[in-house]
Formats: structure tokens, sequence, C-alpha cells
RNA sequence: GCCCCCGUAGCUCAGUUGGAUAGAGCGACUGCCUUCUAAGCAGCAGGUCGCAGGUUCGAGUCCUGCCGGGGGCGCCA
């Protein structure tokens, strides 16, 4: 069901197979004199048919015809030579299709897989090290505090804070923060609308209509301008919007205020900079950055004519101050595609900065839209996300936005969406955890399996070396059955997928493997008892163990995606 | 006009940075609970992967053009 191009890291042992095959095949293309600098371009993949074998590579196709062979009779040669001298756990090497050279293992290689998450646990296994010694600072969500976060920055929140732990799981020291829009045209535009509700007057034509402006205005006693309201009012909201946030476990570690940098002279410092690089010009009034020089397609306003300052200095200030004064190596900003038109700007004045480009990421989510209708703040057209989380409750709502790619467009029916709750696929991925702890909980009280000594209710009680002797008590041989090596497979990708989400940032990766792993567990469960009575005892324990590092990778993805472990549902 | 994303089963989406016979869930139909949770398992049905060219041993995946949908190109934020 899975298949993964091997690329660099995986977990340790998948590692040492991968390069215990790799080395076989070159060693075999040097018994041929066809070497032909392959080493680079020998890949492997797992081919999704076991019929294919556990291993399979296209090498010969890729090279044959610099040979000057076709690309089976290179893999025939290839497989004899392999086979004359196999490398370990090797069964057969195998010429398949066009030229395809599969490999097929002894299952004691999933057995040493096996063993690896027991021994490594959850703090360890599909753990990494790559992003060791890079700060990186993850902005996402940041919507204006001038109303309640409606579901498009629910997805976009989920997304952030499960790229922010995957990116903690490979090494990488990480800041979450929300940037607040606490200033501008659009503060004075609610405080306003505060005002106008305060005083019984109409809300202007551009301002805030939504019910909570009223509320917030019943609870202000401030001074009678626009700006100490709208700052009140923002306040307000900003307070929901975190605990809203809070309720589907995203917690920041900053909240950087615009106004701050504003009246820091954080901006004229920047705009000084800029001048001296001369990439600045006056014009009608307005102060501008010459950014059609560095890539963008106009040159873009930094000081209006009537003296504020433009979001985009704000930004370029900030941005200033996360790279130079801050130190992240890296910056990703995760925005709604509506921002796309702000990219290319903030791109070019970071060059202007002399920061590396490649050191900003700006990560765009399609948008969520509404059965049809469009979301608007203003109009109030739009769902919040307490409600839908009042609805569905906070892990089915952090799992919805994380099962496609932040590329496609979620068109979201709340009909459906809520009416079909108790098909939420958490509830599937959770159900096999939970199944898993009851069946603990049974096997502890009957004492039935020998190996339930091994995992205590708290595997911390027991330290590693014990484990391991414990262990070597157990006969993973046993584990052979179709859905048992369907399980073990499947636990072995998770280091790949953990690392292939976290460059791709593709959290949604994760969804899917956890799914997997969820459904081969439930296929098991169903054909494989444990505590039965006619089942062998020594059987029992091994497959105990196997569940136990079903339990361990369960939790893993679910902790990486901000989703809970029930032990009972 | 230019730029970005998308188009895969009736619906919502996966699809290993070009691989072998394109997969799940929901919905339809059919079986499976005296035995560790049936929020489960199994079977069956459902596809010109938007269209047309191209690249190659091989294309859902890469290139070009077109069609359709979403978003963007402010002295708004």
């Amino acid at each position: 069901m899975f298949a993964f191009k091997i690329v660099q890291s995986a977990g340790s042992v998948m590692l040492s197979i991968v390069d215990t095959i790799i080395d076989g095949i070159s060693k075999a293309l040097n018994t041929l004199d066809a070497d032909a600098d392959a080493d680079g371009l020998i890949h492997l993949e797992r081919p999704a048919r076991p019929e294919h074998g556990d291993f399979s590579s296209n090498i010969c196709l890729v090279i044959a015809k610099r040979l000057g062979m076709t690309p089976r009779l290179l893999a025939e040669r290839l497989a004899a030579a392999i086979q004359a001298d196999p490398f370990e756990d090797l069964v057969k090497a195998e010429v398949a299709g066009p030229g395809f050279l599969n490999f097929y293992l002894d299952k004691s290689y999933l057995h040493k897989i096996l063993r690896e998450v027991l021994l490594a646990g959850e703090d360890n296994y599909a753990r990494h090290t790559f992003g060791e010694g890079q700060k990186v600072q993850l902005e996402f969500v940041s919507a204006n505090p001038t109303g309640p976060l409606h579901v498009g920055n629910g997805w976009l929140g989920s997304y952030g804070d499960a790229l922010a732990r995957l990116l903690e799981r490979t090494g990488h020291s990480v800041t979450r923060e929300y940037y607040v829009n606490d200033t501008g045209n659009q503060i004075r535009v609610l405080g306003e609308s505060l005002l106008a509700r305060k005083e019984g007057r109409e809300v202007p034509e551009d301002g805030y209509r939504g019910e909570y402006v009223g509320e917030i205005a019943a609870g202000y006693d401030g001074p009678n301008d626009v700006v100490s309201a709208g700052r009140f009012a923002a306040s307000e909201i900003l307070s929901n919007i975190k605990s809203t946030l809070e309720r589907i476990g995203i917690h920041y570690d900053s909240w950087y205020s615009q106004a701050s940098i504003e009246e820091s002279g954080k901006v004229d410092g920047m705009i000084a900079q800029l001048k001296a690089e001369g990439l600045v010009y006056e014009q009608e009034g307005a102060t501008w950055l010459a950014a059609t020089k560095l890539g963008d397609n106009r040159d873009r306003v930094l000081v209006k004519a009537n003296g504020d300052i433009t979001y985009l200095a704000g930004d370029l200030a900030y941005h200033k101050n996360k790279f130079l004064e801050r130190q992240f190596d890296k910056v990703i900003d995760i925005f709604g595609a509506d921002h796309h038109g702000q990219v290319a700007s903030l791109k070019a004045g970071v060059k202007a900065l002399g920061i590396e480009p490649e050191r900003l990421e700006v990560l765009l989510g399609q948008l969520v839209s509404l059965a049809g209708k469009k979301m608007s703040k203003r109009a109030g057209t739009y769902v919040k996300l307490d409600d839908l989380v009042n609805e569905l409750g906070p892990d089915a709502t952090r799992i919805l936005s994380l099962l496609s790619s932040i590329d496609q467009a979620t068109t979201l029916d709340l009909d459906l969406v809520t009416s079909q709750s108790a098909e939420n696929p958490v509830f599937y991925i959770q159900y096999a955890y939970a199944r898993i702890s009851s069946m603990q909980v049974l096997a502890r009280e009957r004492g039935l399996v020998a190996a339930s000594e091994i995992f205590g209710a708290n595997r911390s009680l027991t330290d590693d070396e014990t484990l391991s002797a414990l262990l070597c008590g157990v006969d993973f041989t046993l584990l052979a059955h179709p859905r048992e090596i369907q399980l073990m497979k499947a636990m072995s990708l998770l280091p790949e997928v953990v690392e292939q989400a976290t460059t791709e940032r593709a959290p949604h990766k994760v969804t899917t493997w956890v799914r997997g792993l969820a459904a081969d567990f439930h296929g098991f469960y169903h054909d494989c008892r444990i505590l039965g009575e006619n089942v062998d005892a020594e059987l029992a324990n091994a497959r105990y163990c196997l569940v136990e590092a079903v339990r361990t990778s369960l939790r893993i993805g679910l902790s990486l995606l901000g989703v809970t472990a029930p032990e009972r549902m």
C-alpha cells in the first residue's frame, strides 16, 4: 500500500538494509565490468505489490543503453552475479517486466525493524537529526485581529503547527510566531465600528458588522477616539483568537506586534538601509522601493504621500528583524493564496536588505471556501473556527484540515461534514489505538501474555538494557502472517514518511500514512488473535510485541498531527 | 493581458520527485459478532487520470498549447 523511493535517511535499521542492497548491486556491476558510474544512480523502491518483492531497482533500465545491452540482459547478468554472492537476508534476486531487478528478502529484516521500534520507543523512532543547528521561525495564521478566526485560518493553523512538529522531530529549533496586525487603517475602522455600536449609530459602510463588535462595545469605557477604541477591540479579539487556537492544540512561542515595529523606529532604519543601497526614490510625494530591479513586476510604495507607512514597509522591517536581529537561519511564512500578490515584493525587499532570498520560504495555502459561498469577514458570511470545533471537536477538526495538500483548494460542505462527523477519519485511527490500549489492559489483568511484563503500564519503567534482554526471549520469526508482514512494512516506512513530510512541507503525508497503518492494524486485529485460548503462547508473545510497536508508531503519527490518542472510545 | 494553484470513481481526496495491473474514505449492493471494542473486517460495483500534441524503454506524474475552476497583479491589510 505504501511505497517510497528511498533517498537518504531512514531509520537506522532500514538505512543499513538499503545500503546493503545497494552495495550488492554495485559490487555485481563491478564484476560485470559495468560500473558505468552508476553509484549515485542506484535507487531502491518499495514495490506496491508483494509479488514484486520487498525491494526493487530500475538501475538496469537506466544504464543498459549506455552499456550497449538490453535492460533485461543486463538485469539477468546482474541477478546472476548477485545470487552468486548474496548479501545478508537475500532470498532471491529476480528480473521482472522490462528489466526491473526485484529482491526478495528473508522476513527477518522486518523483525529487525520491529526490534528497533520497540527499543527506540516513541521518543526516538522516526526521529531525525538533519535539522540540528538550524533555527527556524514559522509564521502562520497571523489573521488580523478584527474578528474571530474562520475555518480557513484553522486550516492553515493546523498545517503550520503540524509542520512545526515535523521540523522539531527532525532536529530543527522552531519558533512559532503570530504577527499581530494591530495598527493601521483597519484598526481605525474597527474603532469606528465599535464607537458607532456604542453610541447607537449606523456602522460605517466599510466597517465591521459582526455581533462581536457590539459585545466588545458594551465593555468599552475608554476615550472616545477611534484609535483607542480600535486597539481595545483588537486586544479583546486577539485574546479570543488565542483561546480558539489553544482549543485545537496550537500554542505560539511569540506574538509579535506590528505596532511595536512601527513605534520602535525599525521601519525608518530599514528604509535608511535601502536608501543607502540606492534602491529607494521619491515620486509624487511617496517613497518607493525599486522592486522591479529585484524581480518584482512593479515598484512598491513604502511611505505614502500622507506620511503613513505601507503594510509592506512594516513587513520588511519585521523580516529584517527576523533575519538580522533574531538571526533565524530560515524563515517560513505561511499565507493564504489571497496573499500571493505580496510574495514577490516581500522577496524583493528581503533581497534588497542583503538577506539571501532562499532563507525566506513563503508557503501559500489554497483557500477554503464554503459550499460555493465566499467567506468574508466584513460581510459576516463565514464560518467561525470555534463553531466548527463545537460541532466536531478538536481532533476531527484538525484531521480534516490535514487530509490533503495545501495546494488543494478545499470546498467545505458544512452539512456533510457535521452529518458525517462520526465517519471522520480520525476515529478510524483513534479506534485502532483504543483497541490496542484495551487489549493491553486485558492482557495485563489476565497475565496471559508473558511479554506484558516487558511493557508495563509505563514503558519508562523499563530501562533499555532490560528491555533488550527481555526482547531476546521473544521469537519474532513467528510473525509471518501476511497481516503481520504488512503491518511491519508499514511501520518501517515511518522514518521516511517523517523525512519526506518535513522536507516537502507536506504534513498530510503523515495523515495518509497513519491512516494506512490503522487500516493494516484493523486487518491484523481481525485475523490474528492474541488473547484467545487456542493461540500459542510464544506466538501471542510475539504478536503482543508487534502490537506494542504499532501503538508506539500510532502515537508518533498522531502527535505529529496534533491529535490525541485516546485509551478508550 | 501577466503570475500562482487545481482538474484522478457519483462526492471528498491519496498517488513513492518518470515505473510494473491508478488507490482509500463516503455513498450503492452483499456477507461476517458464543472468542482481545462491529467506530471493525471481507466481497462486489464504479476510471478515455480535463482535452490535444511532445519527450522516453515507460507519463496520472515532465514540456507545450487549449478548455474549465479558484486566487492574485493597490499610496488596502
